[in-house]
DNA sequence: CAGATTCTGTGAGTTGGTTACAGATTTGTA
DNA sequence: TACAAATCTGTAACCAACTCACAGAATCTG
């Protein structure tokens, strides 16, 4: 792995020793998750460190009947610390990690990861670090599902992703939608015929078309 | 402020330096919370680092209309790191955090608290470990909230007391227990109308006695 | 093109949060 | 002690949204 790539995606890069700098560059690897694939599954060993290199992932949780509830999703340049989870005791619920799209990473296996964690210290304080921003991140989704009502959630999924991609034109199904939004299905159906309704979006099968982004942000 | 307290409160006096240890043991003081006191307002100014020696605290989401979620709650020897979340730029959620009864703590003032983060890469894997274990506690709560219905909930939430407390009698008003559980007063009232009927407790006001534990347990 | 798969639409039922009171119990104070 | 105020609990009606069940439409695949 070229130590260009590590070092602007890692901080802690500079604060490692050079027999550490050379353990991270001959053992992290290009990594490629299909759109879909799981990443982390709390059963399973953990992968390890990784660096979005582009696409997107998706960590969730899952209930016992099969609901599920997005925490986050990450895109490039983001690190995913949770895929590591199992070398933070302090992490101690089960999250699910998936490809949204076909993903490229930078991998840091969990062996090599462990050790540096213990050896160095820089390297331990950037993963809690990271662990606190994902904190963050899922305040910012909990607060969303627990206080707002659909509509609003639903609206400004569309709008973050229209100002996202740059495009009017979002590319999702209904059930991933209220995946996202922490919904079910039938309620984003009936979300999205209303706002049709209204005229503020239109809809295809499996994409969807805001017409009216002045309606749509009054409900922001 | 006497140095074994703090030695023994938190992990990472012995990495601390002579002078860190005396600027903290100067500087650390007790400080006494009444029952229903606020301890952090987001708008407001940080106090710093909590050890909690006796009571208890609560830290919750507040939403624009008014409606409460309690995240988790702290007892003795748990020390509160998001009131002293103004100097973790990492945490960029609002959170409050209120004492529950009468609470006696040790407070490092948010100045000197401040100052060990920035000398001492340990005090800073200190804070941000706590902060994730913390992370950890409320997607604990939020599962419960997202996946469970009302009646497991309250059943938890009663058997978790009464095992706390090594008591039958749960001293809390419906409501309390309605913000310790993320519901509405008039659900847990029906609720427990509800296990009344049914034996499983029986009612005063501002306390609950379990009458018949076998059946409480079946709900968990 | 046919069958399978995936996606969307819709009605009925249930949970639980909200609103709006009323009544009961406790507390504070004269 | 008496009485007002504050606090706590009970209940009904309403509504948002999740679930269940099923049907039909669009797309994919061999």
């Amino acid at each position: 792995m070229d130590a260009e790539i590590l070092k602007s995606g890692f901080s802690f890069w500079d604060r490692l020793t050079a027999g550490e700098q050379e353990l991270l560059t001959s053992s992290s690897t290009f990594v490629h998750y299909p759109k879909g694939a799981p990443i982390h599954r709390s059963d399973e060993r953990c992968a390890g460190l990784l660096l979005v290199r582009s696409g997107q992932i998706r960590a969730y949780i899952l209930s016992e009947d099969g609901r599920e509830v997005t925490l986050y999703r990450l895109f490039q340049g983001d690190t995913c610390v949770l895929s590591a989870s199992c070398v933070l005791n302090e992490v101690a619920f089960d999250v699910m990690i998936d490809a949204v799209e076909d993903t490229e990473a930078v991998l840091i296996p969990i062996g090599s990861f462990h050790q540096l964690m213990e050896t160095n210290v820089y390297v331990e304080l950037y993963s809690y670090k990271m662990a606190t921003e994902r904190f963050s991140d899922v305040m910012w989704s909990i607060q969303q599902i627990l206080f707002m009502g659909v509509d609003r959630r639903l609206a400004i999924f569309l709008w973050d992703e229209m100002v996202k991609n740059g495009k009017d034109t979002i590319s999702y199904t209904h059930d991933q939608m209220a995946r996202y939004i922490g919904s079910a299905r039938e309620v984003v159906s009936r979300m999205l015929k209303y706002f049709s309704q209204e005229g503020i979006v239109s809809q295809s099968r499996g994409s969807i078309r805001i017409l009216d982004r002045e309606k749509l942000r009054a409900y922001l």
